[in-house]
Parts: structure tokens; sequence; C-alpha cells
DNA sequence: ACATTAAGTGATT
DNA sequence: AATCACTTAATGT
């Protein structure tokens, strides 16, 4: 377990250089620290949400979800970043629209709601990061829809194979092929082919739930 | 040994 | 590119 020293260190290192003295001091008082494992779901569909989570470890991806159960990747957070979609859910008080996945273990600073509003009168550095994220946010679903109405499925899914290399700062990648297929919203069978073409092509090797990326 | 889950394949739309 | 129906392979109990 982390103790608060370690939070403060924790908050320091992380996003220190992100805010005032005044407002990290208070962070530091007042975040909760929450580890998960991997493929924990942090956020669900419907969710009210109680809490704005920064990520300080690890990595989490954002899905949109239909009715059916069918799902969408559309973007990932990492460290220092926020889920700038949940902050309108807490201001609003409505529920999430979204669902969030840890990728892998990871750390999340987790602040009550109840500072929000407070915090964007107050502190300017916290206006500037709240906007700053919110647009990171919305070039990344720009990118993402891009993607998905001009890039054919087997570039997509290369994309999403290196995107993943990248995050997780490994070749090696355990998604199973249903996996891969959630993520892209498309069926296990054509990943599977596609994937296949891939190793033909030299890109990947494949393995029983493991997938090796030969270059990026 | 058997059940379960992941992955591969041919045919059809 | 998706879906169906089926096979094969790997893994857990």
């Amino acid at each position: 377990m982390l103790s608060s020293i370690d939070k403060k260190s924790i908050i320091e290192q992380s996003i220190g250089y992100l805010f005032e003295e005044e407002l990290l001091e208070e962070m530091v008082k007042i975040a909760r620290l929450r580890e998960t494992i991997a493929d924990e779901i942090i956020i669900h569909v419907g969710d009210s949400i109680q809490m704005i989570p920064i990520v300080v470890q690890g990595s989490i991806k954002i899905s949109r979800e239909s009715p059916e159960g069918r799902e969408l990747l559309l973007y990932y957070i990492e460290g220092g970043d926020t889920c700038a979609m949940s902050l309108q859910c807490c201001i609003r008080r409505t529920e999430a629209h979204i669902k969030a996945t840890t990728m892998e273990p990871s750390v999340l600073l987790m602040f009550p709601m109840e500072f929000m509003h407070r915090w964007m009168e107050k502190y300017s550095s916290w206006r500037t990061y709240i906007l700053q994220s919110y647009h990171t946010r919305m070039l990344e679903l720009m990118e993402t829809i891009d993607d998905i109405a001009f890039m054919r499925l087997d570039e997509r899914l290369l994309k999403y194979l290196t995107d993943q290399a990248k995050l997780l700062g490994t070749m090696e990648l355990h998604h199973t092929h249903q996996e891969i297929a959630d993520d892209l919203d498309s069926s296990r069978v054509v990943i599977s082919r596609l994937l296949k073409q891939l190793e033909h092509h030299g890109r990947i090797q494949m393995h029983r739930n493991r997938i090796t990326l030969l270059h990026l």
C-alpha cells in the first residue's frame, strides 16, 4: 500500500509541473489513490460519476458502448491526463456516456467532484489544464473518426497494434483476437484473418493469447 | 479424460 | 467485411 507521504511525492512527480503550489497542497489533502489491476473497468456506461480521475501511472482506454453490447475504442488516457468527459458528467450530474477500462495495472488520483466548481473559479492552472485536456481529447477523437471513415480495417488493425505497443511499452501484446475485435467493433473471424495476413507480411508473430510485434 | 476457450477455415451474403 | 457453421488446438479441472 502507498502511504500518504508517497501520495505527496506521487502528486509532485506526476502533476506537480501542471499546477500552482496552493492547488497542489489542496490536492495532497483530498486526493484518494486508487490502484488497479489490468482490465479493470473504472467507469461503466450509465454510472453517475462522483470522482474525477487523473491517471498517474499506467494507461486507460475509453470506449463507446451500444445498447446491444457492441463497443468502439475512442481514445487512450495516460500519465498526467484526465478524462474531461467525466468532468462534464460530474458538473452536470449526468451519467457517463463512455466506458473506461485499465489496460495495465495503473495508479489513479481520484478527486471528489465537489471541488471541481471551486477549482475552476479559483485556479487558472486548473482551468488551463481542463481546457487543454478537452482539446487533446477532441483531436484524438477526430483522428479516430478519420481512421474509421478513411482507413481499411487492416490498416486500422495495424495502427491499433502499434498504438497498444507504444502505450504499454512492449512488443508482446497479450490480447485475444476477440478482445481486439471488440475494441475495433469488428468480428473475431475477420480479425483472425487480418492478423494472419499481417503475419504473412512479416509484421507480427502470433501465438496463443499473445501477439509479438516485429517492428513499430 | 473431458469441458472450455481460443483460433482457423470454407462457404455465403 | 460480416456471419454461419464447423474444425482444430491449447488449456484448465
